[in-house]
DNA sequence: TCCGTATTGACAACCATTCTCAATAAGACA
DNA sequence: TGTCTTATTGAGAATGGTTGTCAATACGGA
């Protein structure tokens, strides 16, 4: 049985709040900066949960930290990431998608996802 | 100025010689299991280099392990890779890596990385 | 209000990877 | 071949993100 919990809700409102992808690291530090205290473990399990709802995204970055967002759009599409900012921006890649479906059939491999994600620095932090 | 080292040309040819992915623990095990000693940490330097080189592959694996294989197309190029056994299929993809560049610039992003992986199941493995 | 139990929090445990630094050995040069 | 410089090695400690542990807490149905 799940149950409402603060913390619960602390977190999703903390990560719909910040705009681009955040590290659990962050979100928890965040929080702790306007004053509500909950534990980092608190913060993992919390995502972790949402992921599984699907009311957010993650994906791990170059340097291995697990990133995650509010999922707006629940239908698939990419993400080009600022690495130093978090800032995220939706991409729409149709080509993209063909392309990889393109080339899975090519091999004869089935039932094929990719994944594709582009990492770079946004224009205010260049 | 480089070196040639017993280590160095140990990790490589483990390296070629597993066919897939393997990490670098598994790596580092198997040559300790051949009789060859040589530290994990000599692992993870000579793997590295090697990909410096563009001789070998990194990519991560859903669980957070850095999984590498000896690559034979020298150059910047993406996997096609099954997810039962994990064979893989190197692919060019010209248009993706100036999709990637395109979008980047569009949103105002520069010094642009990407991550494109397909992930399925091959034939062999259907 | 009472009670069963999902959830929390603090901290320990984990584990891949990187760092440290003294010891070793590759390779240039004479 | 011998010497010298320094890249490389090895063992273990350190790092850092993430997960596990378990007693204490608090949600929510009865």
């Amino acid at each position: 049985m799940r149950r409402n919990t603060r913390q619960r809700d602390a977190v999703a409102a903390a990560l719909a709040h910040s705009g681009g992808f955040v590290s659990a690291q962050t979100l928890h530090g965040r929080l702790r900066a306007e004053g509500d205290t909950l534990g980092l473990a608190t913060v993992y399990r919390n995502l972790a949960s949402l992921v599984d709802d699907e009311r957010a995204d993650v994906l791990t970055s170059p340097d291995g930290e697990n990133l995650y967002r509010a999922c707006s759009s629940s239908g698939h599409h990419h993400h080009l990431i600022c690495r130093q900012c978090g800032k995220t921006v939706e991409i729409e890649a149709d080509a993209v998608e063909e392309w990889a479906q393109a080339v899975a059939s090519t091999h004869g491999f089935t039932d094929a996802h990719h994944v594709v994600d582009v990492f770079g620095i946004c224009a205010s932090c260049a």
